[in-house]
DNA sequence: TAATAAATATTACAAATGTAAGAATACGGA
DNA sequence: TCCGTATTCTTACATTTGTAATATTTATTA
């Protein structure tokens, strides 16, 4: 089962943030958005209380300033959602996902090998 | 750039039904979908409508009955979302994303065997 | 300590989504 | 042909999301 609170396209924008380099605070985190979002401070503000408010960051002060921090980790909400994804787009089907996602994008060499890796991990097992 | 419309969770159950069976009509849809879902037939109805007026599938007219069918193809879906998916959840680190689907799921041999023939093309290339 | 400026807290509002109910319509059988 | 019923069409409404603006609080500095 699925427990973890429902978390928006655009709180997952800032949900990656604060996973990246939390603890982090508001201004930061406004800051390092902007770089690849168009949003306004406010707008971002908000999304940090509602995701505070769903209980997957907290915050604790710096003198005036919010610091956040996550409250689940990546893993675990990839581990689910991740999941969950793959089996509502491709029935299950890993090989069909990942040849989908290679039409569109290069693998590095790391990649190869990390897969490799994985591959002949599983097949011992 | 995505110009594919948005579909949401519940739509996209619909649209899998469709994908896999169509043409199907209104009633078939319900059915299949009932077998799986607690929604009432005339939500179903609504996501139908919503799903047309979208512009992602279409009907005709069985004598009184609608039949519905795609007008997008669930491989041209989840070309575009599956890899903003990825990038989404994993910056793009397909390995990851790999990783913690394995750790919740059986590799079968014919995926492990898939896997590795795409791993060995791109190595090549 | 009082003003200023920077932060946070509260409030807003339209669009999308989940979840249908009720109204209208049109086949098919009597 | 007319009626009943299956089907579609219209309308509804609460919640979530995107996107802020405004109000309030609080730390700093003059």
């Amino acid at each position: 089962m699925n427990t973890l609170p429902q978390i928006s396209d655009a709180e997952f924008e800032v949900m990656n943030i604060i996973w990246k380099y939390a603890p982090i605070s508001t201004n930061n985190i406004i800051e390092r958005l902007s770089e690849s979002k168009d949003w306004s401070p406010k707008t971002i503000q908000t999304m940090l209380f509602r995701l505070e408010k769903k209980g997957v960051i907290m915050h604790e002060k710096d003198s005036r300033v919010f610091v956040y921090s996550p409250l689940i980790q990546k893993q675990s909400y990839i581990a689910v959602e991740g999941n969950t994804f793959v089996n509502r787009f491709f029935d299950g089907a890993l090989s069909q996902m990942v040849v989908s996602y290679l039409n569109q994008n290069e693998l590095t060499t790391e990649d190869i090998n990390d897969l490799q890796a994985i591959l002949d991990k599983k097949r011992k097992s």
